[in-house]
DNA sequence: TTTACAAAAAATATCGATAATTTTCTTGCA
DNA sequence: TGCAAGAAAATTATCGATATTTTTTGTAAA
């Protein structure tokens, strides 16, 4: 008995249960709904999103693949854990097949290429420079943004993958975004914007590696000030 | 009802009938029984299988994660299509994954990493020295053999992306194994063997990128051959 | 107090039935 | 002959029930 909700997002249009079931949980664990390593039950889940087992356990294996949940026979499902050597690393990759996709769409985007990267930026901007700082906003037109950077990469198993990354990678940014740090994050956009158009892949390899490492170094000194907070909420516990 | 067997291979030494028919699809798919594009019906599936229709969405869905097999809601699923494209991007990935591991694995690999390159080696070089070349013994002791020499490197999503590639190369090697074209794999392999127990980066990434791009080019040529074959019989046909 | 074992409770994975959706076939009309 | 509409057949996706497995709890012995 299939249930469906037409979506337009979809290639037919309509949305199967698992999609549904998918989509929210993938949202929850990046959003920190659901915590790193949190059990998931099949019959809690099943209360909380309305879904029946057999949707649950394929959107759960899906969320498998895309690493954002563990599996083990027999004993279920876990958010997958996230670490300092787990951000190290999306950050590493990240800029790897970035960097990659980047130079490959400087090589081979014309003209719609470029007036795409104009326009998202143009979009990008106006958030930033707004008083008031919508981060779900932001987070969709800086998706665009890079996107469109890498939009002339014809490398299907590299999209697949930067993509996998990305979403992994928001995860920790959500962190990074929650912080009053200063940084300039027009200023790096905008460098990367104006080599691209410039055609200069080392130096948009430059600025998209540095943009990268710069919102890691931000999540990571957030991480540790978060763990710190931990410990000593700890050793109050322990005091008393 | 959980109707699971032993498995020597699985964390809790046992494997569910998800995991029994996504072993079985996935080799069957790059063994060619299940043909690209073919449409896979879940209630032959479950005949030829024996296995019900939740555990069957279930692997189907592992397996789309794995760009083994497609899916459309209220449709099903489809084994994956095969062309030159893929295999060219599927070969580029591939080359600019196994470079960065095995440059990291150089890196930082150790006494004991060289002394599994040596026994990899010492293996495959058995099987490919031998009279009769056993295809299957040849693919185990080729991926340990690539296994080892990347074994160092400790990057936990370059190590997925890559076996993601290895597999969906899968695919395509099989059909360049049954082939008598002339290559000298056993002098390929001693050369990565050699470069990388020298702690020779640049010599090892040559190595492994020629390596890679020969086996594309002649799978590359059977596949043209195949595809020409086939329009000669679709000729004949019309000609009768 | 710790360890081992058994029983009970909870959770997991799968089954077959079934409502919903898609595809195929048939019929009628231009 | 080709196209459109409707009916029939096939397929898909999901449900709730249930056998199996794992975890928790309770009890006894050292």
């Amino acid at each position: 008995m299939p249930r469906t909700y037409k979506d337009q997002n979809s290639p037919s249009g309509s949305r199967t249960l698992t999609d549904q079931a998918y989509l929210q949980l993938r949202s929850d664990i990046i959003h920190g709904e659901l915590q790193p390593e949190e059990k998931l039950r099949i019959e809690h889940l099943r209360e909380e999103y309305g879904v029946g087992a057999s949707p649950l356990r394929e959107a759960l294996s899906r969320l498998t693949a895309d690493g954002f949940v563990t599996a083990e026979g027999q004993r279920g499902f876990r958010v997958a854990p996230m670490s300092e050597a787990d951000l190290a690393d999306i950050t590493r990759m990240r800029i790897l097949l970035e960097k990659q996709a980047l130079s490959q769409s400087i090589e081979h985007g014309d003209d719609a290429w470029e007036s795409q990267i104009v326009a998202t930026f143009y979009q990008l901007e106006k958030v930033e420079q707004s008083e008031e700082r919508d981060k779900t906003e932001w987070e969709i037109r800086n998706h665009d943004f890079h996107e469109a950077l890498i939009a002339a990469c014809t490398s299907k198993w590299l999209r697949r993958f930067y993509g996998i990354l990305y979403d992994q990678h928001k995860r920790y940014r959500n962190i990074a975004l929650s912080t009053e740090i200063p940084r300039d994050l027009h200023q790096e956009h905008e460098e990367l914007r104006n080599a691209a158009l410039a055609r200069d892949k080392q130096r948009a390899c430059d600025a998209i590696e540095q943009h990268i490492m710069r919102t890691a170094e931000i999540t990571l000194k957030v991480l540790r000030e978060e763990e710190a907070d931990r410990e000593n909420e700890v050793d109050k516990v322990a005091a008393s």
